[in-house]
DNA sequence: CGTTCCCTTGACACCGATCAACTCTGGTGG
DNA sequence: CCACCAGAGTTGATCGGTGTCAAGGGAACG
């Protein structure tokens, strides 16, 4: 299978995103790896700037993102509207929230996205049938909890041009264990407008921040592409170190 | 078993916090809550400001807050903290992050705490004996979760006042919710420095913003005992929702 | 070829950080 | 009993980062 992503040049790339960010947390045999492809059947297409599941609703099945970007946010009394999490192929929208009832946040497309809807009870099916894949599970989602850590520390403790470097940092480790990275490059399909409202900051001053970020020579951002000049002095910029993503490498 | 926090009025109260926290989600009988006290053998005493769990140690158990409270923190390169959570009895401060090795920030006790050791096995010999405990303990694991968006959410679009007001709200629903709160007081032993900590901003703003809500009578908070003088309009403050924490009263 | 969305730029106001000094409390020891 | 001290809370003055408002530019699209 290929996915219309315009990345996939070999083999590995080509594959199941969630398998590709499973196996940086675990070591996944055949038999595992077939049983999540089994999770994939019921594909669904959502068009960009449509909910993926509203705030308030009560899911029937888990979303699972295979292709495309979406994102958790909150909308406010007042009007804003603050983004809690990016959403990349591979990541489940709503792991387990059957549990608690009604979603207590929305999560929207920001592109138009290939999502699996995956029955609950496939789910539990699978995670009893293998103690390696719910052990994989519950990582993704303890890794999840990390990087909402991570957020409030990059809303709370970091200068604009910190936070922006930080969140680019992240996307970018995300996104190179779905094997959606080439050259350093990778698309990052939000508005200025999105990425101030994920930072909790104003557009006006995200767009003077990635300026800076330009002008120092660590990035390109344009037409929704991101490219990393230099890894390590954006790394260092962003103050950024990897370890609370787990991932095996790095 | 009667608790040596001082607020031990009736059974009700005197109950373990665990059952009496988890009972919030979850439907438990008393094969369940019995199978809960048993993870609450082996319990150990911490002194203040010293470390339960530190920034990049390997648990070899659960650590299970039983009295006293604790904080999540990261200390960053540059002398800052940054408080991601405070835990209260009930809350485990590591549930299964066995999983993912080295712990990605510090857990330190606010107060002199007492702590239960849970060995792994225990947890999952216990939570594969009972599928409500099983549950109950994801539903729990996804509220922390949704307690940490609302802190993205906090330092992210609430100003000072609002997210001191909203940190309050949320800490009296969780102490009611172990039945630590008596006639709208509770202990909240933290210092301003601890509060500036956890919303991302200076200890002089925060005392500004304390002596806000002071003036509005909305709160009297001295002596690390918390008293909420006007709970609605405390919340309508903070632009409060509770429907995050998914208790089943509210 | 005009509309719309997004990005960019400048001016200004304000929230919150920082620095510094002072108070208050509880604890310790002479 | 008092002197001293450390930690926490309080206050005022000043500075800088960020929000807000407003206007203009540029690219995509029908």
């Amino acid at each position: 299978m290929r996915l219309a992503s315009g990345f996939a040049g070999d083999d590995v790339v080509a594959e199941n995103p969630l398998v590709r960010k499973l196996r940086a947390y675990s070591d996944l045999d055949s038999d595992d790896m077939a049983r999540l492809e089994e999770l994939c059947v019921n594909v669904h297409c959502i068009e960009p700037r449509c909910d993926i599941i509203g705030d308030g609703q009560r899911p029937e099945h888990n979303n699972l993102m295979l292709e495309g970007w979406g994102a958790r946010y909150k909308d406010l009394p007042d009007g804003e509207r603050q983004i809690v999490g990016f959403l990349i192929p591979g990541d489940f929208c709503d792991l387990h929230v059957t549990l608690l009832g009604k979603m207590d946040h929305g999560i929207c497309a920001l592109t138009r996205c290939r999502v699996a809807y995956v029955p609950d009870q496939l789910l539990t099916r699978i995670t009893s049938s293998s103690a390696t894949l719910a052990r994989a599970f519950w990582r993704s989602t303890l890794v999840d909890e990390a990087i909402l850590r991570s957020w409030v520390i990059n809303n709370g403790q970091r200068d604009a041009v910190e936070a922006v470097a930080h969140l680019f940092c992240e996307m970018h480790l995300r996104m190179t264990n779905v094997g959606l990275v080439r050259d350093h490059q990778f698309t990052v399909p939000v508005t200025q407008q999105d990425l101030g409202d994920a930072l909790g900051m104003s557009m006006v001053h995200t767009n003077r921040a990635l300026q800076n970020l330009r002008a120092e020579s660590l990035i390109q951002f344009a037409k929704k592409e991101l490219t990393i000049l230099d890894l390590d002095r954006l790394r260092q910029r962003a103050r950024f170190d990897p370890s609370y993503l787990h991932l095996r490498r790095e």
